[in-house]
DNA sequence: GACTATTTATAAGA
DNA sequence: CTCTTATAAATAGTC
């Protein structure tokens, strides 16, 4: 990795007067302590987030979701085709689940979380312990790649019925209307959203400068794993 | 926006063997067509996606949670510190139930559903019109003049013309009003889901597997108290 | 998967 | 928040 000239890694927001650039910096993988610099930070990645959320949806199809709470308890997302759209898809896949014919009883014990969550945990373990070896091989050298073991499991559609509104009788016909009225609520919102991520990139200022660099090992932070770690049906990213 | 020497805009996967550097060329937000480059991309990207998530939880302190779905309906996620934890958060953020909740109250549901359809219809209307006008007005491309055309990014509507934003008077003349636009449509379109989501409750018998009513099931969870009760919703991504 | 050349994303500063 | 600058990171095309 090709460090920044004097080989600075700073902490946002922790400017000690010595010779900076008034470019970006490098910065360690930490909780910005200053109330300031982090609401900034905030502000300035949660919109990174979401553009990338959006382009990923645009370049592959995917649909794509990204919350984010703040730390005063304040909810933003994102989502293609809408955030529920996908939430949905994620609480209904049923890779994490046995047997579709236990798939009900799934439900009814309300146990599906905590299924999702062994599964979870077990493949956060495994990704740590991957992480670690990566870490401990990379040295000074751009080696932070690693076999990319995950993806496992089926791949296929999740066992996400769709025809919940399909029942017998009753408030059908407005469960009908109500649901092409958002299905096109939710076209016209991607179209805005699309076209308001394109503005914005293409108005916003880029550079031109070259920096020749090694991708940083940006996975030192304890804070990853507090609480219950960063679990995730697939958590060899980054790797 | 500075443009590469021959400002070329290429998409994935469509290299023309002209001129060409071997590093990062700029793309086209578009969809890319080409099968095997655009696995590339969602791979590249949703590694991308996660390490983001990931950074500004640890940098801010925020919850966040990224959801991808690939197009073959493999579902792989990110959430610190867990999905479950913050997509909780997401769904028991209940301001927007509440005027609804209150109408609820205070009408029977023939009414409810009646009411609250002629009403949201009506706005979207009211949007599809600006859009429609915008569209019709929207003239000269300027920027994009050299690009192929590409849609706004939602391939069912197709024919998202360039420049509906641009500026005809009375229409949306910034990138602050368009964003205001876009999470106006938001907030409308979870009122619906919310209340599609009500409906269903109260018309069918939970015999069936539902993602809505799994949802519900979580929402209800006595375990979702989070104290304040009514975290302020915040849909203004982007900002 | 790994390598470069570039484009993007952003940390600071104004 | 907005705009600018300088630079760190992400990543498109390639092997």
């Amino acid at each position: 990795m090709v460090k920044s000239p004097d080989n600075k890694i700073t902490d946002i927001g922790t400017t000690n007067g010595k010779k900076e650039s008034k470019g970006r910096r490098r910065v360690e993988i930490k909780r910005v302590e200053d109330k300031n610099k982090r609401h900034v930070t905030f502000s300035k990645r949660k919109r990174g987030l979401f553009n990338k959320a959006a382009e990923l949806s645009v370049f592959t199809g995917a649909e794509t979701v990204a919350i984010v709470v703040s730390s005063n308890g304040k909810v933003f997302c994102f989502g293609s085709p809408s955030p529920d759209t996908v939430i949905k898809r994620y609480l209904s896949d049923n890779t994490f689940l046995l047997p579709a014919g236990q798939l009900d009883n799934h439900l009814q014990n309300n146990n599906i979380h905590h299924s999702i969550n062994k599964k979870q945990i077990k493949d956060y373990v495994e990704a740590s312990t991957r992480l670690k070896e990566a870490k401990v091989l990379k040295g000074g050298k751009k080696n932070y790649s690693n076999n990319n073991g995950g993806d496992g499991g089926d791949g296929g559609d999740g066992g996400c019925s769709y025809g919940w509104w399909e029942r017998p009788i009753g408030m059908m016909t407005s469960l009908e209307e109500l649901e092409e009225y958002r299905d096109a609520l939710y076209k016209l919102k991607h179209n805005v959203e699309v076209r308001t991520n394109q503005m914005i990139r293409e108005t916003s200022p880029s550079t031109h400068f070259s920096p020749l660099m090694f991708m940083d090992d940006i996975w030192n932070s304890p804070e990853l794993s507090h609480g219950q770690g960063c679990m995730a049906p697939e958590f060899n990213f980054f790797i």
